[in-house]
Order: C-alpha cells, then sequence, then structure tokens
DNA sequence: CTGAAAGCGCTTACAG
DNA sequence: CTGAAAGCGCTTACAG
C-alpha cells in the first residue's frame, strides 16, 4: 500500500505532462506508468494472452490509475477493425421489425460487436444515406430489410467488401444473401385454408405497396391462390392503404356496404395490425367473426391471440430472423461464406375464421 | 473530356503503387491525382468552405474516380469528432422505447450523427456495458432511459465528459438531466378521475418493479391519492408481476373472483398492455368495463384507442421524448448547458372508465 | 515473452 | 485560397 501511494506521488507531474492534447491519458501513458513498452499494454488490452502475468497486473494497475480505456479510433485505425454492425429497418414503429433488432442484437452482443440503427421510413434515398454514414463510420457487417433499396447502396456494400444480408425477404434467384420467407406462399396457403372452409368471395386490405416488394408478393400470392381455384379478385375488393388499424376499420366498413350477397365471406389482411382495425370496425357494424365473414391477419402480433375474438394468422419469427442474421454475417466475418435461409411461417388457426355465412 | 481520360490513363500505373495496404484507396491518392495538396481534399470533404471551386471540382473528380470516401477512424483520430450518438433502451418490444429511439434518430439524422442502439432488458450490469462498448466505439453523447443503473455507468460518462440525458424518468433532485414526466403525479391523476366518478375500492395491476423506479413512482402516485382520500389499498389488490396481457388477464381474473360486495370496482393498471389483458380476461367472465367495473391504462399505445370498448388511459408522446433528447444532447455538444425537460402525460378519457356498479 | 518503430488515414495549426 | 508536415492513439510485423 505504501510502495504504492509513493508511486503515485511521484508520477502525478510526469502523468500530467504525458497526457494527450485533450487531457485524457493515452495508451503511452499507460505504457511509462506500468514501466512497460507500448506493445506491451496494447498486447495485455487486446486479450492476446501472450503477456506475463506480472506486467500484465502492472499494466491493469496503471491503466485503472489513469482511468484508460482503449480509444476505439486509433485501434480501428491501427487494425482496421470496428466491431460494429449495423441495421438498417424501415421503422421501429412496426412490432416486425423492432424484434428482428432485437434478435440482432442479442447475438451482436455477445460477440462485443455494438450495433448501428438507421430507420429508412420506407424512402429508398433515406436507407442509402444512412448506410453510407454507417460504411463512414466503418460498419463491418450489415443487416438490411427489403431489398426495395437503390442499387448504389449494394453496390457500395461490394466496393468496400462489407458482407450483408437481406432480412425478411425471399428471392431465391436473386443476388442477395437474406433471411426470409416467401411471402407469396405463406399467402397462398392463407388463402387456401379460407377454400377449404367454403369461402369463394374474398376481399384483400393491404398495406402500402410502393417500394415493398413483400407486400407486392403477398398480394400476387392472394391472386394466385384465388385464380388457381378458376375464381378472380375484383378491383373493388382490394383496399391498399396505409398501416394503421383505422385503415382497416375503414376499409371493412367499405367492403361490407353492400348487400348480403355481394359481400366477401372471407377478408385477407396484409398485417395483424389492419385485421385488428378490421375487426374494430366490423364490431362498430354489429358484425363479427366468424358469424358474419371470416378474417385473417400476418404476423402474430403479441397481442393477437390475446384479443377476442383470438385471430387466426400466420406467426413469423422476426426474432429468429434477425438473431440468424447476425450468426451469418458473423460467420461471414470470420472467413465463412454465406447463404441464404429460408424460414418457414406458421399458419395459426384461431377463432376468427370458419364457415361462409349462410 | 480528351484531357481527363488521358490523365486517367497515364495516372493508372501510379494509383495503383499508391493504394494502401487494404487495396482501398487513401485520401492521399486523391490528393496526387488530383494534383493538389491532401489538406485541400481534407477541406473539400469536410466542407469548409475555403476552396476555390476549382480545386474542389477537380478533387471530386479524383475521388469519383477512385471510389474513395473518407475513414471515419483516421477522421475521428484526427479530429477527435465521431458523428456518433448511442440510446441504450431496456428493450424494443416495448413500444414506449421504440418511440423514443425513433424521436431521437430523427433528429440526429438531420445533424449527421449515426446512433448506436443497445438494449439492456433492465439489465443494470447489461446497461453498463452496452454504456462501455459505445464510449470505446466513441460515442459522443448517449440518450439512456431511465435512471436504474449502475453508478459506474455515470462516473465513466463523467471521466469521459460525455454528455448524457436519462429519458423517461423524473427526479427534480437528481444528478442527472432528465426528459421525461412525473410518474407519480400522472398515476395521482388517474385514481383522481376514478373518485370523481365515484370509485372507493380500488385495484392494481402493475409491470416488475425490479429496477424500475418508474412503476415504484406509479405504485407510490396511487398510494397517495388513494390516502389523500382516507383510504387504503389492501396488499390482496396490488398484482406486481410481467409485462404482458396474459398477466393483466390473470390478475383480473383474481381481482373479481370475490364476492360483488368485495371486488374492486376501479382497476388501474401500470401500462395500456396489462389493461388490454384485464379487458381481455374480464370478458372470458363476462364482465365488462364500465359497467361491471372501472379500467384505466397507462401509454396510450396506436392500439388503445381503436379496441373496443376503447381504453381510458394517459398518453405520453414518447417520440417527443426522444426527439427532444436528441435536441438537448446537440445543443450540449454545441457548447450548451443542459437542462431536464418535463413533459406533461394527457388523460384521455374514453370508455372504460365510468360511475360503480350498484 | 518483450520492445523499438513504422504505419493505419485522416485533420489542422502554421506559414505563405 | 493553398501546401508541407506534425500528430491524433492505437496495433503489429520484426527482431531479439
Amino acid at each position: 500500500m505504501a510502495k504504492t501511494s509513493s508511486e503515485g506521488m511521484k508520477e502525478d507531474p510526469e502523468i500530467r505532462r504525458g497526457r494527450g492534447a485533450n487531457g485524457r491519458a493515452r495508451l503511452e501513458d499507460v505504457a511509462r506508468s506500468a514501466g512497460v513498452s507500448t506493445a506491451s499494454v496494447s498486447r495485455v488490452f487486446s486479450d492476446k494472452g501472450n503477456v506475463s502475468e506480472e506486467i500484465a497486473s502492472r499494466v491493469r494497475a496503471a491503466a485503472r490509475e489513469l482511468k484508460w480505456a482503449p480509444h476505439a479510433a486509433g485501434r480501428a485505425l491501427a487494425s482496421s477493425r470496428t466491431n460494429i454492425a449495423g441495421a438498417i429497418i424501415p421503422t421501429l414503429d412496426v412490432e416486425v421489425f423492432a424484434r428482428q433488432v432485437s434478435g440482432l442484437q442479442s447475438v451482436f452482443i455477445k460477440q462485443n460487436m455494438t450495433v448501428f440503427l438507421g430507420c429508412s421510413n420506407y424512402d429508398p434515398a433515406s436507407s442509402l444515406s444512412h448506410a453510407r454514414a454507417m460504411l463512414a463510420r466503418g460498419v463491418e457487417a450489415l443487416a438490411i430489410a427489403g431489398e426495395d433499396h437503390p442499387s448504389e447502396l449494394f453496390e457500395e456494400l461490394a466496393d468496400r467488401d462489407v458482407p450483408y444480408v437481406i432480412t425478411y425477404a425471399y428471392r431465391p434467384d436473386g443476388p442477395h444473401h437474406y433471411v426470409g420467407f416467401d411471402h407469396a406462399k405463406a399467402f397462398y396457403q392463407i388463402v387456401e385454408h379460407l377454400f377449404r372452409l367454403g369461402h369463394r368471395r374474398f376481399a384483400v386490405i393491404l398495406q402500402p405497396m410502393t417500394n415493398n416488394s413483400r407486400v407486392q408478393a403477398r398480394l400476387a400470392g392472394i391472386r394466385a391462390a384465388v385464380s388457381d381455384h378458376g375464381l378472380c379478385l375484383p378491383d373493388d375488393n382490394v383496399c391498399v392503404g396505409s398501416y394503421d388499424i383505422g385503415f382497416g376499420a375503414a376499409s371493412l366498413a367499405r367492403l361490407m356496404d353492400r348487400s348480403r350477397k355481394e359481400r366477401p365471406t372471407a377478408v385477407v389482411c396484409g398485417n395483424d395490425n389492419l385485421a385488428i382495425g378490421a375487426l374494430a370496425g366490423a364490431a362498430e357494424l354489429g358484425l363479427s367473426a366468424p358469424h358474419d365473414f371470416s378474417l385473417t391477419g400476418f404476423d402474430d402480433l403479441s397481442i393477437s391471440s390475446l384479443l377476442r375474438p383470438h385471430l387466426t394468422t400466420m406467426k413469423v419469427d422476426n426474432f429468429a430472423i434477425g438473431s440468424l442474421a447476425a450468426e451469418q454475417l458473423l460467420a461471414i466475418l470470420k472467413g465463412g461464406t454465406g447463404h441464404s435461409i429460408t424460414v418457414s411461417p406458421t399458419l395459426m388457426i384461431r377463432d376468427t375464421t370458419g364457415s361462409p355465412p349462410d
């Protein structure tokens, strides 16, 4: 104890002289204070393991006393590693994407990677500028939701050799690795389920399709199923609008504003939010599912299984999509080669689907 | 044109020689290719404005040709600015925090700041390690949800002079700047509203209180209101459990499993999620609000105003909390001094509160 | 296992 | 407005 404190007294002025321009201790100060080379300090803090315990503990003590911690920029510049990954999603307001980011984070944090988050609000120009900002700050890998982004984005990633993976998309013949599922097929399955229950008159309530090939694929899947049964989907029965519950309610009201014989008996919604809105809109009209019509959602949000009536919907494990994407990226960073991963949504048949009325 | 291309041909080998160890072009390569000093290239790309248009355009052309973009680590090391901010929240699965991050991002992006995101899952040790990781990577400012974090976290931020602001908290006498609201007061107001409607027997359904002084404050506010009216809140009427809808439903069932005379007439929930669960649980029992009991939520989630019955709840503008926090941080970074900001939740009186039964 | 020294890619006084 | 040069704080061959 006495020794330590006397050392401290002797070295104080020297330490002060040694500090960098901003007054913060540098690795060099730690080295001097511990009486070792800068290389040894660096080795101790990068866990190379090839340092004697004696030196290591002296270095650690000196660092603690000087409140020194490695400075990222210096380290990044010298080692060309930043330990930063990035995620670009449309918005956190959609549970689906928030869950993906959660999953991503949960695995990156274990590997000491910190993650940048960028929200594009479905604007391709914005996703490009987020990507550039992250690139400029040295991201080592990027997870990007969807593939509706400017080609420059992918080109610049390629120029810099930054690995990326597309989440929530599906295009086996596409140029990118993805972790996602077949949106068209999933909606095809939903319609098939309704067919088996006896439905023939379908309607659709969808979120915006602009810059969103996923939603386009969903509609295509619905159309394919309907037409495979020799039927067609009238344009009047396709409502495309905003993401919110209000649009679901308004659309349902519009669809039901006809004679009973002309009404659709099954309403397929592009997501749970719209379906919940449709249910609320129906209630206002005194209609309910599955008595007056059948209704399906998509996503299986946390509330969907608990609201009444329990919503029939398709469950997608977005946390898994996020964590698989992160693992994929980590594997590539370690020298592996990437590949695409297809996950399978599960149809959750609950209370809002049944036989058609009559 | 001809000149440019012939220059290009001449310089190709030279450029190749000039590239850095990783094969990527450096600022120096751009300078050589444009025939100017490195200082000029730097000036062009940091928008200092003090460069002649002639040099600027030559530099930009060279950079484009070499596909060069500034390297963050070099820039950060030389300028001691990283243009990175960070947010630490418990989880993205709670809409409240996701909205805060959205608000934060929306203002940081305008100032060219990229944001790190860390989710602690309500674990103080995890929030500390996120903070350290961000510090090590050079965050310039940090928004942290809540104040239930290890003291080391705040000490290390102070050591490095990194400004931070606490969001969603409220402690006028506390050591930190915050952007939040008075949780106790908000719940006091909720109970007051119920009192005015004639309620006297209260119950509470709350999310976990561990490491969460906000929830503790909420309960304190409820107790204060009840006791200011000379009544008390029986321990049996306080359910504290998990965050999910299921716990809301189960708790409601437990609370109502008594004779009509002993049942609480008003149930105050710690958040909308629990309230929605309670409503669902009530429906299973054939009970409904406000006929059989009154019910309140907190947050005003996007679904809360649309579900039936429309939930009486307290609206908090979390997007604003996030953006105010970011603006605050930006102001401090520009040399201003920080201060705390108190926002006011709004009581949204809707359909689930009314006179007590009988 | 340890150290001296070069170098990572920029910015910024300083001088002109 | 422009340039030569020092320096930001680390890591990493290289030599011992």
